[in-house]
Order: structure tokens, then C-alpha cells, then sequence
DNA sequence: CGGACTTTGAGAACGATTGCACAAGCGGGA
DNA sequence: TCCCGCTTGTGCAATCGTTCTCAAAGTCCG
């Protein structure tokens, strides 16, 4: 029943916007929201909202909008958080500490389980509740806690070959946050956060700015009418 | 001169890319690359990166490719990188402490130069050569350093009130990576960068695969070669 | 000097995504 | 019961982005 046809990517990327609005709303006890008001909060346009939830069935009701714990049950089923995964972080220097330390993630249905580094001295040390392991473990680590998903937060120079042990040991998921290009196999996810990069496409429209016109506007500049 | 005409957004989001393969590329001292080549080592195909290229302006030689140093002035100075941009960050807890003592931003044309916190028990601290200031004085500290580039590192609720004052304060250009919808007046650029997102994707996809079917790749995925 | 080879630049086809507009469906009140 | 107002779901057109293809333009070699 998980949705039969094909779900657009850049629906899938606002699919976790709409989770989020919809989590806020349910706290404040509201039984139906509008695709207006998820709209609102998810900083898109009411239409787009209204055909990425059709992709994932008609679930809402003509008249009165679509009810918030149903959505949000067949939303996080969609999304695959309906059980919570084990993610191994590895790299522990400055970004991979402050992602163990970071406690946003249990929330949101993952857990980090596992560090991991090359450093000999860093592994054995001990980060929040977990142990550093070596890189060397990373197949029995990923075996004994059924780890799919994987962060890498080394040094660029580090990260394809960690992507390649990632991959070895059985990780299907990637997330890079090391400023480099990494490959991997067909059947293996990858997506990248580059901070550096995001920075340099602020600077090339901060510097257009000058010469005139209105600047730069994403979907969430562009929502009319602040919520509420 | 800095190319007449409107550059795509999706080009404009792999121009870092480009740059920073020329920049490794220019370290081997290597006169010319290829679209194919530059392809390669930017995990796109060669006929995005004509196109990306072209939009530029005609920088290559037909039969030859392209200068390497001349293709990277071209494009750090579409990307506003001929100078370094003073960048101030909000929020000083797990995230923000740890973008702070990230060195890649330096090597890449920008540099912290402030460091903000809400919280009175941070400011005054130091965290490498910075000593963190008061939220209020937040408008002095900008106008001081000529900021245009602020990066939000606080905890979701505070993220609308500190892009507010961000904005208030003269910056027109903000990295969120509170996990918050943040609304921004027209002229103001914002991008964000939210980790739980980022795994939700993957989930998605992970969640998939089991079904069957060559799972998610993006393009750094279809890059059909390793480099070298 | 001419031909073979390489590589760019751009036109055109194609595909994905967005936004508009509106019919269809539902609830509530008379 | 019927009508009215509200909101969804979706067909369609327009926009945006990607990929294919190939002529044009250069280098290199004999």
C-alpha cells in the first residue's frame, strides 16, 4: 500500500517539509489543516502542495482540508519513519562531534549508533554515550547494528575511500559533508551538504545584487503572507 | 563585464563545483582541461559543463578546452570570490561552535569574523580569536565589519526572530540551518541546510529499495569513471 | 599545405517541474 | 432536501533543466 506510482524527486525532498509543518500543527491539537495553511508553514505554494500530497494518495477532503495524524502516519510511512535507523557517523573531528553531540536527530527518527575514525588516538575515546571505533571495524560494526545509512564527516582527501568502505561494509545510504566528489555504485544513495558551497552561491547573487533587481528569492522568500 | 546575460540557478550551484576541481586541477599544473575532464572531476556529465560553461561566456579553445587559470579567474569572479567576504555566525551551541572552528571557510573566501549568541553565559567567551557578542549588539557588529553574510546556528523556534534581526541589521544574505521555514523580505537571499532533511531523503529511498529496482542516483552517482 | 583528429558551442528535442484554473465533492445551514 | 461556500484533485500550459547531436573551429602531423 506504500503509495503504488512514482514519486517526483522534488516532491520527495518537500515530503520532510510537510512532515515537520505537520508535526507543529498536531502539538497545537488541531484536528484538519488547509493545503493553504500547510502551505503557509511549509514556505511553498498551496498548489504544490496539493500535488505532491496527490502522489501519495487522495487523502484529503474536498471542503475541509486533510486531517493531521492520518497525513502525518501515511507521510512518515512514506518517508521510512515509522521505525527508527541506526546511522554510523564517521569522521570525528570538529563537524563529526558536533553532529554525535546533535540532538535533533533522535527526534526525527534516527539514531546515531556508531562513531567511527581513522585516528588511533581519537578511537577509544568516549563522545556522549558511544565509543570511538576504528575505521578497520567498520564492517562488524555496520553488521552488528544493521546500519544502512552512513555520514561522512572527514577530511576531503578521506572521503571517497571512506564511502568505499561505507559501501563494503553494507551501507546503502550516504550523507556527505566533506567538500569533495564521491562515487559510489548504482543501488547506493548519495546526497551532499557542502557548507562552502552553499556560501558561494550566496556570494554570487549577494554580489549581482549591486548592479539592481530584486535579488536572489527561494521558495520561501517568495510565500506571500507570514503564518498566523 | 561579468557576463551580460542570466545564468540558471542550476548552474549557478555547480559553479562552486567547477571551482573547485580547477582549483585542484590548477595545483597539478595543468595548463587545459576538458569538459569531459572537468566533468569528471565534478561528478556531472561533459554537456552540462559546456552548457554551465557557455552560459559564462566562450572561454574554451575548440580542439584544445579550457585554461585552467583563466577559467578559474572567470569564474571566481562571477562567484564574488576575488574577495573575502566577512561572515558573522548566530548561535554558538553544538553547530555553531563547530562551524566556527571549521578552517575550510577561510580557504574558500570567507572568514568568521563574528560570533553571536542569545544565551548571557556564552557572551564574552572566546572560541578560537573570537569573543562571543550580544545578540543586541548585533547591528553594531555588522555595520563595524561591513557583514552581508549571516549564518543562522540557533535552535528552531529562535531561527524567524534571529533572520529578523540578521535582516534588520543590513545583512542581505543568510545560510539557515536551523531546522525552521524562515521568511525573508524580497532582496534578501536565504538558502538552508537542514541534516534531518537530508536523512529523511535517504530514508525515502532507502525505504524503497527493498522493493526492487537501481534505487536512488544522483549525478555524482551517474558519473559514469572514476578520475584517473 | 592539407587532412585527420579533437573539442567547443549551440540548436533542438526531450523530460521534469511549476503554476493556473476549474470542475467535482463535501459539509453545513435554511 | 437543496443550495451555498469551501477546498481538493487534476488537466493543461508554460517554464525550467537536461541530454543529444553536430557543425564550426582549432591543433597536430605528415
Amino acid at each position: 500500500m506504500p503509495s503504488a506510482g512514482r514519486i517526483p524527486e522534488a516532491t520527495v525532498a518537500r515530503l520532510p517539509l510537510y512532515y515537520r509543518a505537520l508535526l507543529e500543527t498536531a502539538d497545537q491539537h488541531v484536528g484538519t489543516v488547509s493545503s493553504d495553511r500547510l502551505a503557509a508553514l511549509a514556505g511553498v505554494n498551496a498548489a504544490k502542495v496539493r500535488k505532491d500530497l496527490s502522489y501519495l494518495g487522495s487523502y484529503g477532503t474536498r471542503g475541509v482540508g486533510y486531517d493531521v495524524e492520518f497525513l502525518l502516519h501515511q507521510i512518515s510511512r512514506e518517508l521510512g519513519l515509522t521505525h527508527d535507523w541506526p546511522v554510523v557517523i564517521v569522521g570525528v573531528g570538529n563537524l563529526g562531534h558536533a553532529l554525535a553531540n546533535y540532538k535533533g536527530f533522535g527526534a526525527r527518527g534516527f539514531q546515531i549508533v556508531a562513531l567511527v575514525d581513522a585516528d588511533p588516538a581519537k578511537v577509544g575515546t568516549r563522545i556522549g554515550e558511544l565509543t570511538v571505533a576504528a575505521l578497520d571495524d567498520l564492517p562488524k560494526v555496520v553488521a552488528e547494528c544493521g546500519i544502512a545509512i552512513g555520514i561522512i564527516a572527514t577530511p576531503a582527501v578521506a572521503a571517497q575511500e571512506v564511502a568505499d568502505r561505507l559501501v563494503d561494509a553494507g551501507v546503502t545510504s550516504i550523507l556527505n559533508f566533506a567538500p569533495a566528489v564521491v562515487n559510489v555504485p548504482p543501488g547506493v544513495s548519495l546526497r551532499k551538504v557542502d557548507l562552502a558551497i552553499e556560501l558561494q552561491i550566496l556570494s554570487f547573487y549577494q554580489q549581482r545584487r549591486v548592479p539592481g533587481g530584486d535579488g536572489h528569492r527561494g521558495d520561501v522568500a517568495r510565500a506571500k503572507e507570514r503564518v498566523r
